[in-house]
RNA sequence: GGUCCGGUAGCUCAGUUGGAUAGAGCAACAGCCUUCUAAGCUGUGGGUCGCGCGUUCGAACCGCGCCCGGAUCACCA
């Protein structure tokens, strides 16, 4: 039992033996002191003034009085206007500090909860390479995943590939006419990038096609309908369909070239999945699905033979599940590809890390899927996040304005080396630890960067300012991490051991913040997981590295005298690391040594 | 037009189930390195929490109405 919960009960039953009211211990409103008053806990007692008929100040005096004389850990309390506050004895902060830094794996739950959740991201077209808006999905899933682990549940991460359909069709066509053979290798390119290059370069010659047929005198309509290069990628679906060996080589050798250059963006981001879907072996499945939902009478079938599903009762339209000609679209793929899931796994949440511009695909799924008569339509979980834009508004790829995911973090990987090297940190590391580094750091930066935001909420990124280093930003809580692994080793040097803190040796208002601070992680890791916000996290964590850097100016580590309050101090920064390293990692921030 | 999401300092963002005088960072200005890492610390200035009404001891937070911005509403994915 936590000394909260303990308070809580404890205030309750003061209420009843004072006024006779019964109240429960949720009814008590029981907080954090603020910084600006005297205490650690404050009960909020205006609720109370009804049973008691008295004033605010009166009834927190009685209540306080009470509470003095039946808590020990109580020292002493302070009333001002309706607000209890009261004092924790400090020996109790030092028996919190020592229970910490006796727990393994301090922050992540001890007990595996036994759910089970699976965690779609990424998502890719591998018909260009990933940009700004796939760094926000993949920190965002991989961290989301990361704390559900971290609060106990087995996580299977997946990734949906999109790897079919006139897309990649275009980028194969425009390969056939201008590439003359050329291959990654050849031209000396990431696979991505490459193809990437085709599928723009077919967007070129589509639109100088259109213009030549539209001064031929064709409508404008008409002309970006007859392009003969767009007929070609028509042509060449319709080939891949059919199974066409030829088309499907080529389709095979193009895709590989893009998977190899995502497979090291996405090694370069540090994220990775535990199991790999395609949409070429996929976007066939859950025609049955619908067909049997039809038989039912959950669906129903227009004149022209396409299957709908109607969601008016929903307050919502009416949705195609299957064209005239039998073939699946995007929904019923999903729908298949959830009821797989669910057979083959035991999850008891499917979430979606997907950008709020498909929040009616996800809508609609879990409605179809209800309708359709599937107990695990509500195990659904649509985790909806917003853009990344440009102050001009969004990107655009064919105005060139996407900020591409390899450039950036080798950009930012630049602003580290340049920063690092210009303040001399890494003076005896060599290349390659230094570089190590800059990675981490950069990496840091970017993902604190990225995840400190609400995940709801539109990203404005403004490529000309480039990412922060200092401040609120990833590399000053990894700064601080490494500020206090220097103090540990300069003590293991000086043959001071961390060892638990003396009881008797009382701890300054600043130390017992952090302890509390500290203390507050596991509620912290328990909320992000259940709001599923790394944001929540990423707060924590600065909250924590600038209290942290506060105390470290403030009072001496090494340099204390008092041998018991310098082992409180040295066990508090050490604690202080291993709280900031937890909720680092869940964010996907990697801490380095030396900075 | 329907649905959903946002609007807090010049800029980027926090703000716990409604609680005390709304907080950080950046930018600006003024200080602090012979001391455990100055990617740090301290200080100054900066606010109609989009607007209005309501609910109550108390509203940035809850309710209703409006204003602004975005997303979405395909036999595309």
């Amino acid at each position: 039992m936590t000394i909260e919960n303990m308070l809580a009960a404890r205030v309750a039953a003061a209420v009843k033996e004072c006024y006779g009211a019964q109240v429960s211990e949720k009814e008590v409103q029981l907080q954090e002191t603020r910084k600006e008053f005297d205490g650690d806990w404050t009960v909020v007692v205006f609720p109370f003034t009804r049973h008691s008929r008295k004033s605010p100040e009166a009834t927190a005096a009685e209540l306080g009085d009470y509470l003095q004389r039946h808590i020990p850990e109580i020292q002493e309390y302070n009333v001002i206007k309706g607000f209890l506050n009261l004092t924790i004895a400090p020996a109790y902060w030092i028996g919190v500090l020592n229970d910490i830094a006796a727990t393994p794996r301090y922050g992540r739950a001890r007990q595996p909860s036994g759910k089970r959740f699976m965690v779609e991201y990424s998502s890719p077209n591998t018909n260009k390479p990933l940009h700004l808006g796939h760094i926000r999905n993949n920190f965002l899933g991989w961290s989301v995943s990361e704390i559900l682990r971290a609060n106990g549940h087995d996580v299977i991460m997946v990734n949906l590939v999109n790897d079919r359909g006139i897309h990649i069709c275009k980028s194969m066509i425009a390969w056939k006419h201008f590439a003359n053979g050329a291959t990654p290798e050849s031209a000396g390119k990431k696979g991505d990038h490459f193809v990437g290059d085709y599928y723009v370069r077919f967007d070129r010659a589509y639109k100088e096609q259109v213009e030549e047929l539209t001064k031929a005198g064709l409508s404008a309509d008409d002309a970006r309908e007859r392009a003969p290069i767009l007929l070609e990628a028509r042509e060449m679906l319709r080939k891949w369909e059919a199974g066409d060996p030829e088309t499907v080589a080529l389709w095979r050798r193009m895709n590989d070239w893009v998977l190899d250059g995502f497979e090291e963006t996405y090694r370069l981001m540090g994220v990775s999945f535990d199991k790999v879907y395609f949409e070429s072996e996929t976007y066939k499945k859950g025609r049955d699905l619908i067909l049997k939902g039809l038989a039912d009478g959950a669906l129903y079938r227009k004149e022209s033979g396409s299957v709908w599903a109607d969601l008016t009762s929903d307050g919502l339209d009416h949705k195609l599940l299957l064209r005239d000609d039998g073939t699946s679209v995007y929904m019923t793929q999903d729908i298949g590809t959830a009821h797989d899931r669910f057979s083959e796994f035991d999850v008891d949440e499917e979430i979606y890390v997907v950008g709020n511009e498909q929040n009616y695909h996800f809508q609609v799924l879990a409605l179809v899927c209800r309708k359709l008569g599937f107990e695990w339509a509500d195990k659904i979980k649509h985790l909806s996040h917003g853009m990344v834009e440009l102050p001009e508004g969004r990107m655009k790829s064919r105005e060139g304005t996407v900020v591409d995911a390899d450039d950036l973090i080798a950009e930012v990987i630049e602003t580290a080396r340049a920063t690092s090297r210009e303040l001399g940190k890494l003076d005896g590391y060599s290349e390659e630890e230094a570089e190590e580094v800059y990675r981490k750091v950069a990496l840091g930066a970017l993902k604190y960067f990225i995840l400190k935001i609400d995940p709801k909420k539109t990203i404005t990124f403004n490529p000309k300012e480039s990412i922060d280093f200092n401040g609120n930003t990833g590399p000053f809580i990894q700064y601080t991490y490494a500020r206090v692994r220097s103090v540990e080793r300069k003590a293991q040097e000086a043959g001071i051991e961390i060892r638990p803190a003396d009881p008797l040796s009382p701890l300054t208002t600043k130390e017992q913040n952090l302890v509390k601070l500290i203390a507050r992680l596991p509620a912290v890791v328990a909320e992000a997981g259940a709001n599923y916000s790394p944001a929540l996290l990423a707060n924590y964590a600065y909250e924590l590295a600038k209290e942290f850097n506060q105390f470290y100016h403030d009072y001496p580590i090494l340099k204390e005298e008092n041998p018991a309050a310098r082992a409180t101090r040295l066990l508090l920064a050490s604690q202080c690391a291993v709280a900031i390293r937890a909720a680092a990692a869940m964010l996907g921030m990697e801490m380095p040594e030396r900075m």
